[in-house]
DNA sequence: TTAATAGTGTCTTTAAGACATTATGAG
DNA sequence: CTCATAATGTCTTAAAGACACTATTAA
């Protein structure tokens, strides 16, 4: 162990995922980019993020640069991982760590998610994410293979919704994630049975049809960990 | 975006676990600790560790640090999480990205494991690990939940045994994971038809009794995620 | 009434768990 | 042969999946 590290710089990436309606009508997993203003990839697409100040955490700086860059601000931020290669940078070393959040539509709103572009963000189908700055390529996919292992683990399809959802609104969220139907008798019993979601008593009336009945989210045991949230601190 | 990102500090550590005999009989999950030689914390307990060096990649930064402080060489580290509170070290802003492994007792042999103290090396139950210093304890209690999360996936619980193995020891070191016996009819039925496992041909003789067949990991695509291996590059 | 979705029932298939039974090599 | 563990069989129960059916609201 030398007493004297060397100069590697920290920094934070965020991977934002929503599901937006793609051209073709079907509902599809976009992300944020950001055009990059400066070398090194001027000009090229990239991950929202930014240097870590001295006296905030990972998580808080997180959220910082993504609110500067593109105005989101998710109420919740998951560390993804911490990409280091000592070439991944070409302007020197950067350790970048990388969180990942899912926002609902109202908050992608006026970000360049609908069809008025905001400056230097656009809302992109995540298959379509190629080609952007240092290795961002490779954090995209790897978050979007986790996306899709963990939805299987209720809480994470109920970010995408609001505090109270309806079940069909819940499967068309597993659905679009994991893109393939599901049966709504099959997937509301697994939900309802798994104990993660809890009716609210309230119904979804405007449609012209039924009135759904309105669950909200409950934290199971399971899915706390051992600090009672998802995540450990930091 | 600064800049001119501020001075922070980049280190790795190390929870490595293997499957040892506790004084009382039982085989337990053992971690182990180094005897900290200067401040903070001069004296305590802490995880093995030290600073990522400019040219090394942080997965080889942890295998360095941890052959240096405890001669320990595994050959696979997995990143388990990054711990960046600003608070966390009194020394300064550190952000301490930290790899887990897991290695088999002839492994761990030659470095405190065995009845003889290795020098400021000790294996200590996991359970035990209390009173470490900086957020160590935080770090060992989020990396023993993530070991009991996903023993289910079966290439986690190889890492302890060689290369070939017979079920049972499979079974055993399910067993001392989780804590808690299994019905060696059942678990050899999940086993084989999860497809994680193949036959070798090979039997292990030697006991006083049927020799068992012997069997290998075999990588499935699902445990392989989105690069061919467990993790992200980096 | 009709359209449309909410919600239930039920059958089949698959897997988990408990536990009895048979197989085989060492001594 | 006997002991000990390997390996298989079978029964029960629970969950997953396919799909028919009933319920309820708005227009």
């Amino acid at each position: 162990m030398s007493a004297q590290p060397p100069q590697i710089r920290v920094a934070v990436s965020t991977v934002i995922f929503a599901l937006l309606p793609a051209p073709d009508g079907e509902i599809r997993v976009h992300l944020p980019l950001v055009r990059r203003t400066r070398d090194p990839y001027a000009g090229a697409w990239a991950l929202p993020g930014g240097w870590v100040c001295a006296q905030e955490s990972l998580s808080d700086a997180g959220r910082r640069t993504l609110a500067e860059t593109t105005g989101l601000r998710p109420s919740y931020l998951e560390q993804l991982y911490t990409f280091g290669h000592p070439e991944r940078s070409p302007g020197g070393r950067v350790v970048s760590v990388v969180y990942s959040a899912l926002v609902r539509n109202h908050e992608a709103a006026g970000t360049g998610a609908g069809p008025v572009p905001v400056d230097n963000v656009s809302w992109c189908p995540v298959d379509d994410a190629v080609g952007l700055a240092f290795d961002h390529d490779e954090i995209v996919r790897y978050a979007i293979w986790r996306l899709r292992s963990k939805v299987q683990h209720a809480h994470v399809a109920q970010h995408f919704l609001g505090e109270r959802f309806s079940l069909a609104q819940l499967r068309e969220v597993h659905e679009a994630v994991l893109q393939k139907p599901l049966d709504p008798a099959n997937f509301r019993r697994q939900v309802e049975g798994s104990g993660a979601v809890v009716p609210t008593g309230e119904r979804l009336t405007g449609g012209r049809h039924r009135p759904p009945q309105l669950y909200r989210a409950v934290l199971t045991p399971e899915s706390a960990g051992p600090f009672g949230r998802a995540g450990p601190p930091s």
